[in-house]
DNA sequence: GGCCAGGACACCA
DNA sequence: TGGTGTCATGGC
């Protein structure tokens, strides 16, 4: 049996060390599923190339994204990496949204706790991406298990995280979480982890604080 | 100049 | 269900 982590404390002691977060960093909910696309095994760095880029020629706006060719389309998000893949993923995912009439609260409604089952359908949009789809765009109380997230974990516990699901299975978010919570807590580790990931003293200090037996 | 970044998917056993 | 190869750019 392994040591768990005191999510509730790991949360406030983030916080308090690096809060707050910022995330998503984004204007607009169009925006901030197109980052959710263009990141994918990226750095934000090169994803922000990106978003200036598109910014200027569409505006965030969806029905300017959608009327673009797929070669415009893979030009202007070329620096992402992945451009074929994810050029494919952003118009299948923006058709969804305009399905959908881009009625946020509609959709929740409808799609209530099939939501993520319903995001996965989507071709390009993964376990993160639904994720984050759910935390961002739809305000759903979500734990977004994403790299930073499963080495984080992993440091701490001492152990192995293998892969997304399992992280996922492992970490229950306390009932009074917020919507809000669970978006800082997602960039709040993130954020920790491009900055302490690789500071070991940083790692055993939070250890101390949050795990316990 | 190789390694890696805020993954997803096809294919395989 | 779980593991592996592939997709690609830019920063270090």
């Amino acid at each position: 049996m392994h040591s768990q982590i005191n999510i509730e404390r790991l949360y406030q002691e983030l916080s308090r060390q690096i809060g707050p977060s910022g995330w998503w960093p984004a204007e607009s909910k169009p925006e901030i599923i197109l980052g959710a696309i263009l990141v994918q095994n990226t750095s934000w760095n090169n994803v922000e190339k990106t978003l200036i880029q598109l910014k200027e020629v569409t505006d965030f706006q969806p029905q300017k994204i959608l009327a673009l060719t797929i070669d415009e389309l893979q030009s202007l998000i070329r620096s992402s990496g992945f451009y074929k893949n994810k050029s494919r993923a952003i118009h299948e995912t923006f058709k969804w949204f305009e399905k959908h009439q881009w009625d946020y609260s509609k959709i929740v409604q409808r799609y209530s706790t099939e939501l993520s089952q319903e995001l996965l359908t989507i071709h390009g949009v993964g376990e993160e991406t639904a994720d984050v789809l759910l935390v961002y765009v739809f305000d759903q109380v979500v734990f977004i298990a994403d790299a930073y997230a499963r080495r984080l974990f992993s440091n701490l516990e001492e152990r192995t995280y293998k892969n997304y699901s399992q992280l996922k299975r492992a970490v229950k978010l306390p009932q009074h979480f917020t919507s809000f919570d669970a978006q800082e807590f997602h960039g709040l580790i993130d954020e920790f982890g491009k900055l302490y990931l690789k500071d070991e003293q940083k790692i055993d200090e939070l250890r101390e604080k949050t795990v316990g037996l």
